[in-house]
DNA sequence: ATATATCCTATCTATCTAGTAGGAAAGTAG
DNA sequence: CTACTTTCCTACTAGATAGATAGGATATAT
């Protein structure tokens, strides 16, 4: 499972994707993905340490993508929040080390299937991107209060 | 990522289809995977309660499959154990259920991705089965002592 | 009866999740 | 230079989950 801050990571992205190539504050985004700013600005700030989106401080300042919308993937904005898409860390590209609980990697009985596991999830995630999002849900976000 | 707790079934279960038709007590699995022994006879009482496996108590007592390796998948085991493989619970085959933090889900900008990631995952480790696992490696699980 | 093995309950510690609160730093406009 | 806005940073907290450990109750075979 995803965590929130996954989710609301990557529901930001798309709002900021629908933005573009207007920039949009935290208070902008909170409301739209009915993410809490306070909360919604830490994850917003790991996102730019990523590389993700930029930031603009002060009066009229926000965020704005950092590629374009078919250049940002799914799976890079939850590699950026909740870590590797892997179910075990010997079968991940993007974070690969031994299991701490597993001696031989070579020989072990469940690898084989968490690698097609990986592979299969990744490309899923890789292939789909912020634009493939926009396309599939052209309105805007339904809104919490609402 | 997988927990230990998935890890550590996934192992018994190889190891039991490895036994079969012998039956193996948790002493043996939890020599044989690494596990500890009081852990893993938590997470073999799940399994049985899923219907996965079978005990037998007292002297010469033990566990075995429930079904034939060929007929248990990995996606069955974790679960069991981990829960949906799904990213989100409103993506879920076996728990689904709206997302808390998502009032429509219908004009959800995310969801089809993880639709994907799901379904790609699924196909993956429901492919994978527990024949599969023992065909691509047939030798002994490497001790953690040795 | 005794030994063996699963089954069940309780407890514990560390880490993670999902925030909240308060303010420092930086940029813009007058 | 001052006020305002917006991001950035630090600290804290409540509750859940992970990954066990301990001790014993229950069932079975000899």
């Amino acid at each position: 499972m995803l965590s929130r801050k996954a989710k609301y990571a990557l529901k930001a992205m798309v709002q900021l994707a629908r933005a573009a190539p207007q920039q949009l504050t935290s208070a902008d985004i909170a409301d739209r993905t009915g993410a809490p700013r306070k909360f919604l600005e830490a994850i917003l700030l790991e996102l730019v340490r990523a590389g993700l989106i930029l930031a603009r401080r002060g009066k009229g300042g926000g965020y704005l993508l950092n590629r374009s919308p078919e250049q940002i993937s799914f799976a890079e904005v939850i590699r950026a929040t909740d870590g590797p898409l892997a179910l075990a860390p010997c079968v991940s590209k993007t974070a690969f080390h031994r299991c701490a609980d597993c001696l031989d990697m070579e020989t072990c009985s469940i690898r084989p299937a968490l690698q097609l596991a990986r592979d299969a999830t990744a490309a899923a995630l890789e292939k789909h991107t912020l634009a493939t999002a926009m396309a599939q849900t052209p309105e805007a976000e339904a809104q919490l209060g609402a």
